[in-house]
DNA sequence: TAAAAGGTAGAAAAAAAATCCTATGTTTTA
DNA sequence: TAAAACATAGGATTTTTTTTCTACCTTTTA
């Protein structure tokens, strides 16, 4: 592995990270059950599901156990390192990397429920502790 | 316009919303305009910025003034309205629509700085009130 | 006023992302 | 044990996004 190739963040597309969110969930699994995950979302069909977790696999981003004829899939970086890096480019397209700016917005956002505001709240007086 | 096409919320792709963001930024521009701030952050063909320019305001993303033979350029619906559709899809996407946990690992995040956090730890306080 | 510079548009190509068909092999089940 | 069900892999195709070439028109400038 060339030094370029090291530590490269992973940059899923969005199907990519739809089935990274399946993965983070219910933790490794064979493309049979990841499928009827998707399944429950949104038609999908299995070939395509597999065709993704395979380029997947070859770029690094999930791992595969092939000892068993079902292969095992789990993801090969950790969730909170993934969606880290995913909010900061978000936060720089977006809010020119200012966290608070996006804060901002999410509180005037009429569509959050009173509740994740609280929520948020909370989070916040936690914090101060 | 069929009702199907009213209001659709925009939908922009990584190098529409680049183009976006230098319009919110400077207000109405010529391709020329918009080409030379997209300039200061990467290579770019002037062909390729007039083209994107074209499309999006083919798919009305932009509003086009061709009253001169220099065409100016404005965005179609208002910054906020287009920001907040698109941090509503983002915490869809990455969050399942929890705000909070965004904010959490906003908060949790070493990358960003002190101040920024301070700047929002202020925004909730002010919230408090 | 002729050349240079700057503008738009159309066509096409290249690159990236998403989708699915089908061959072939393994396991399960009737 | 034969059929049905399930699995992977390769190839191909389609769709979307990004990029560029070039023809031709208008304005500016030497």
């Amino acid at each position: 592995m060339s030094k370029e190739e090291q530590n490269k963040p992973v940059e899923p597309t969005k199907s990519e990270l739809e089935i990274l969110q399946v993965l983070w969930e219910i933790g490794p699994a064979t493309v049979r059950t990841v499928n009827d995950e998707l399944q429950k979302q949104k038609e999908v069909n299995y070939a395509t599901t597999l065709k993704f977790m395979q380029l997947m696999a070859e770029k690094g981003m999930l791992i595969r156990d092939e000892s068993q004829m079902k292969h095992i899939y789990s993801v090969a970086e950790e969730e909170q390192k993934t969606k880290s890096h995913l909010l900061d480019k978000f936060v720089d397209a977006m809010y020119k990397g200012s966290a608070s700016k996006l804060v901002l917005q999410l509180l005037g956002n009429k569509k959050n429920s009173q509740q994740e505001l609280q929520e948020i709240k909370d989070i916040l007086k936690k914090l101060e502790e």
